[in-house]
DNA sequence: GTACCAATTGTAAACGCTAACATTGAATCT
DNA sequence: AGATTCAATGTTAGCGTTTACAATTGGTAC
């Protein structure tokens, strides 16, 4: 298993060929080389473990058979996102760059154009909603890019997505039809990212259409424990029957909060979970929850990626929008309760 | 913003240089070269905005600033792992190609070798016990190559791992001392893969420390599913007192058994989870768990490597281990429970 | 025997960069 | 003045591939 830095000059001296021919045969070209010569240069191969230095190839291709992918944090659903990702990717023949921005939108398109910089063939990128002119650019140029569970207004990219406005309306829906009145959905500074602003959006959509005024949106710094506070704060001073979440992280600090406060639920407060997490069973009561399916997600979007690289006419943008699912536990309680 | 496919000869061209110089710009030579022309051709590289295409320096310069890691899955514990393995490589100027083999041997060696073969500058992988060959290969090679998470016995990897024996031990341990009695130890196959036989091991350890014979370790399918199954058709059959998880996901599998069998922990049974998951205090009673900083080790599996691409002298094997932590909620209740 | 063709193989340039070595002109030394 | 040095820049080859274009060979048709 030797593997030294054997080139395809080494292999052309040793078997009596020209690098054309060997080029050749690694590229499948077998039909333009003789059946013997393409076995003995096969076998040389072999023996010396010769791989193409893919640096190489790449330069004088312009294709490296690379994606990248830019996304905010490895937070659950984003990790069954990459995975699906991933999976579509390998089994394509491409490798995968990575990179994490926390939303930071300068990071965003530094990161993305260190990868254009590395010659990735397209990017997957979980933007931020700045940074029009780039991706306008981008686009001009028909440089392949998706966006991933994030919408950008005002740019038309290729996107795979969820109705997030929908999400949240179901779930704003569900606690009004329990006779919930005094709603809050926490969230995250939502201005700069579109699933935010969207279930900001459907939850005030639901709101109106059942004429109800008593809830609000409640908006709470993203370190780490700060929602967690302000939530037993506002559940000291105002009257509130039921908690919408807005991610992952929420659900926890929303649930922790609600424990800490000595409420009960769903006696006291009801609560919404959003993207259904894997304890969502566990908890006591079973937390009811948006489901948003990650995976098939991130697997589209390497698939659209992928069909953007190697099409280059089926490039009109074309957006896919998943649905959501409200999975019904016990967090929210029955009619009447 | 134009960002045309601009060479470093269209700089040197428009700026009345030689590529040459041009070059030494780019690198940061500037003790070499005039502080006028310095001025005039980053003004115009500005104004292109070129940027120098990394797969022909990588090309020439048989280094291009990229670390792939092989890791086997995304649940929570890789993903901390690898955010603190993207933070390292970032903030140093490194960027990441990933892929997860599903601990799959065959493919842990071929994404290795696709990773060399893009002449990544080093390698992070979590190993399973298998390729011993190839990692000597390696190692003969000096080719910089870190074990994260897992430990290679017979092969000498520089490696970042958890110390596994001591994390079930404390578990183990911490049963014995409330008085449990008959300890059903859950975990994945252990034969390929270091952290699961070593968490068998600390728990055989404690066992005979205290001359306890009535516990023991319950081997389950690693298919979604089947390990909860098993339990439960465990806990019908046999008295269990108490339940070690050895990881992230039967801990859910334990919990939801042990739900579904409707018993009650701690009264009828502990629980001891691995990894101590965020919702860990979420969940009825709160569960007592092992602690591993992941992040850490990615982050410190990140520096390690890039030490070993920088330093071709500090280059002897070297073995971090972290210690975990048990940290006591009420998942096992108090004495004489 | 000459012309033509297909099959197989080779030559050489190019991809975009870097670096060893060479060149230039002016300043400094003796 | 001639030799020496130094700062600034350029020439050129090469990194490991691919590919347009040639070249060689033997066979076939006339």
């Amino acid at each position: 298993m030797k593997m030294e830095k054997i080139t395809i000059s080494d292999i052309a001296r040793l078997s009596n060929v020209s690098k054309t021919t060997v080029s050749r045969i690694i590229n499948g070209n077998y039909g333009k080389v003789n059946k013997d010569t393409k076995e003995r240069v096969l076998r040389i191969i072999e023996e010396l473990n010769y791989q193409p230095n893919t640096l190489a190839q790449g330069l004088k291709q312009k294709t490296t058979n690379v994606i990248g992918i830019v996304l905010s944090k490895l937070h659950p659903f984003w990790s069954a996102v990459l995975e699906g990702v991933e999976d579509s990717c390998r089994s394509k023949g491409y490798s995968l760059m990575i990179s994490n921005t926390g939303d930071d939108p300068e990071l965003e398109v530094e990161q993305i154009k260190s990868f254009m910089q590395r010659k990735v063939d397209g990017v997957i990128v979980s933007p931020t909603i700045h940074n029009k002119a780039f991706y306008e650019e981008l686009i001009e140029r028909s440089y392949p890019i998706v966006a991933v569970s994030r919408k950008t207004p005002n740019v038309s990219l290729n996107t795979v997505a969820m109705n997030d406005i929908k999400g949240s309306w179901m779930a704003t829906e569900h606690l009004l039809s329990l006779g919930r009145e005094q709603i809050m959905l926490v969230v995250y500074p939502p201005n700069d990212i579109s699933p935010r602003y969207e279930r900001v959006a459907g939850f005030g959509m639901a709101l109106k259409a059942k004429g109800n005024q008593q809830s609000w949106v409640e908006i709470v710094d993203e370190k780490p424990g700060m929602a967690k506070q302000k939530i037993i704060e506002v559940l000291k001073e105002k009257k509130v029957d039921a908690i919408i979440s807005t991610n992952n992280i929420l659900n926890l600090e929303i649930l922790k909060a609600v424990k800490e406060s000595g409420l009960k639920v769903p006696e006291d407060v009801a609560i919404v979970g959003y993207d259904d997490p894997a304890w969502a069973e566990l908890v006591d009561p079973p937390l009811t929850s948006v489901y948003q399916p990650a995976y098939e997600i991130g697997e589209k979007a390497a698939n659209r990626l992928i069909e953007l690289i190697k099409n280059t006419n089926k490039t009109e943008q074309e957006t896919t929008i998943f649905e959501p699912k409200l999975i019904i536990r016990n967090s929210c309680g029955e009619k009447g309760d």
